[in-house]
DNA sequence: CAGCAGGATGGGAGCGCTCCCAAACTTGAT
DNA sequence: ATCAAGTTTGGGAGCGCTCCCATCCTGCTG
């Protein structure tokens, strides 16, 4: 019994101990030089690091998380029942945005699909036993409880987007009134004189937040903000199809319209051309999300886009302050938009 | 000192221990139960659900890790460099299928963007170390040595389409050949009688495959392969644009465009357009992936639809498999490819 | 009723690492 | 040379779990 540790995990790898033999240092010595620590003098550490290239040692993951209690690892969930995200490139791009942040962190990014309660619940537990240093959360629904259960377990997370203006868990949003104003402003600004828009659901921060830059850029200009203008869509590509319809039979002088997705603005143009009336020539329309099937339409469509890789950043950067520092009271980052003019306005 | 172990885990979770105490059993046996080992009694069994149930335990993944030698984790790995999966919502659904599988298998989805050499690199490290049990490889430029890696190290992985005819590596892919050859024959089978491609970039075997499927479709229908019908193109919606026009000055006479992806049909289309030649009525288009895109094109794209979300399930089955049983010789599964019949055709 | 096979059970050892305390060594001042 | 005050280092303890062997029960058989 108790033959000693001697030669390599059982993996075939090599371990601490064996890089602590052959720099003929402890292992505490070798723990320091790997985390860093100022503690080592600077010979020992050249050493160590010779002997950890030598032996082409890599730390085992699971060994140091159970040692210390951290995980190196963070959680992105996506609950799938809102999954706007699974349509654009919106999830590849922010997924991207947050990997390269992680990446440089040495912190592996662990995908949670969250599809069903059961799903929910399991999650909830995995992350109430540290099994993740802490949680990205994205396309959340309206009043989704999960940012509250992680408040209570201590577990830092960061939200993509806000749930409410008084929104308390950390986030890291875009700014929708700043692009809708734009977006009107724009129209305006190119002679039209009746703009009409399309909103998203209204029971989602966003949606409202576009609506109330519509209105912010309506004002802006001195114009007046017709009822008879806004039409209550939800994001959906028909929504927007029967939207311009109604919006058309209500206010036949219209000659612009804004839509709070690209989506929308895809069936309001569908709308527009059954209708006979021509884009841009006759109503001029501008989309929200810059997503691939805004410079596909036809015409190619003005939209306001967002920076969704920056965001995937933002989001990763925060968290990992969030982590370390635990201080500051909580993140919260509103990125701007930007108009991208195509042949639609 | 050593005050033994009491109370809680440091997260204040309990632990296997106290599931053990409160069950009245031994670790050993909680162990067990949780394991799903027969070597329990069905009383003894039952006692320790109710403890585990009681104490809201969760098994410490770490230390499940470290003590088994197991990961219970799987890595996607996307090399960033030949993201075209970046566009479609291709990456989204795979995803989505991987992950159902996964969850259900209790496993951690590791997602893993390659964006670098540097990355590459600390990715083979990795997955050299057990750090994870398996590797799910997707998108993979065309002589990537990961494969080739991975089998020397001994690590299961199951890739998402094929480098060449010869694949020896496990994989799972759709079939091209087929759903180009579906698309030629709907074309004809439309009445047209002068059916051009335009490929993808030959150096992926997808294309090859696709350009294969093309001339096989032609040959079923007993029509001369005319090299002057065939453009090469690379996947981008601007290879589109070029080879249609390109075809057009070679062929005024043709009447019908397979596009070997949606996204060069749409640069087809556009270049169609320019050309003063009606779709369908003129020239008839087809396109493959089935994309957003597709639906969105005016008039609505035909094109071939891969089963994307079920080859993400049937790749993380097949590395489930490959893990556990690690027999039966590599997978290989080829899955059928759909028509979508739109307007454009 | 002893004896035995086989299933159920308890718990020691150990996975590879971090934490932290005590030991060993420096350095500089006296 | 001596000692106080650092600095640097070694290594025991322990993280929570699985593995596996020794032990303890069973229920039968002879």
């Amino acid at each position: 019994m108790g033959m000693g540790r001697r030669g390599a995990g059982r993996n075939g790898r090599p371990t601490l101990e064996q890089v602590a033999a052959r720099a003929g240092v402890g292992r505490g010595t070798v723990s320091r030089v790997i985390n860093g620590s100022p503690r080592v003098s600077d010979r020992t550490r050249t050493v160590v690091q010779q002997a950890i290239a030598d032996l082409g040692y890599v730390p085992h993951r699971a060994a140091r998380a159970l040692a210390a209690n951290r995980a190196d690892a963070v959680a992105l969930v996506v609950p799938e029942t809102e999954g706007r995200l699974f349509n654009d490139p919106y999830f590849s791009v922010i997924i991207r945005g947050i990997s390269a942040v992680l990446a440089d962190a040495d912190m592996q990014l662990l995908l949670t699909l969250i599809r069903s309660p059961k799903e929910r619940q399991r999650f909830a537990e995995y992350a109430a036993g540290n099994r993740v240093d802490g949680v990205l959360l994205v396309s959340l629904h309206g009043e989704d409880p999960l940012p509250e259960q992680l408040t209570e377990f201590g577990i830092p997370g960061v939200m993509n987007g806000r749930r409410s203006a008084a929104e308390t868990f950390p986030y890291v949003d875009v700014d929708n009134v700043g692009g809708a104003q734009l977006a009107v402003e724009h129209l305006i600004g190119r002679g039209r004189s009746t703009v009409a828009t399309i909103t998203g659901s209204l029971d989602m921060y966003g949606a409202r937040s576009r609506l109330d830059g519509y209105r912010e850029g309506l004002r802006a200009a001195g114009r007046p903000d017709d009822e008879d203008l806004v039409h209550y869509g939800d994001y959906s590509e028909e929504s927007g199809y029967n939207g311009m319809r109604e919006l058309l039979r209500r206010r036949p002088d219209l000659d612009a319209v804004f839509c709070a997705s690209d989506l929308m603005a895809a069936g309001a143009r569908q709308a527009l051309r059954e209708a006979g009336r021509s884009v841009p020539d006759d109503v001029a329309l501008v989309g929200f999300d810059d997503s691939a099937i805004a410079r596909h339409m036809d015409p190619p469509l003005t939209s306001v886009r967002q920076p969704i890789e920056e965001m995937g950043r933002a989001m990763a950067r925060a968290l990992l302050v969030e982590i370390n520092d635990a201080g500051d009271g909580p993140a919260r980052q509103v990125l701007p938009t930007e108009l991208m003019r195509r042949a639609s306005s």
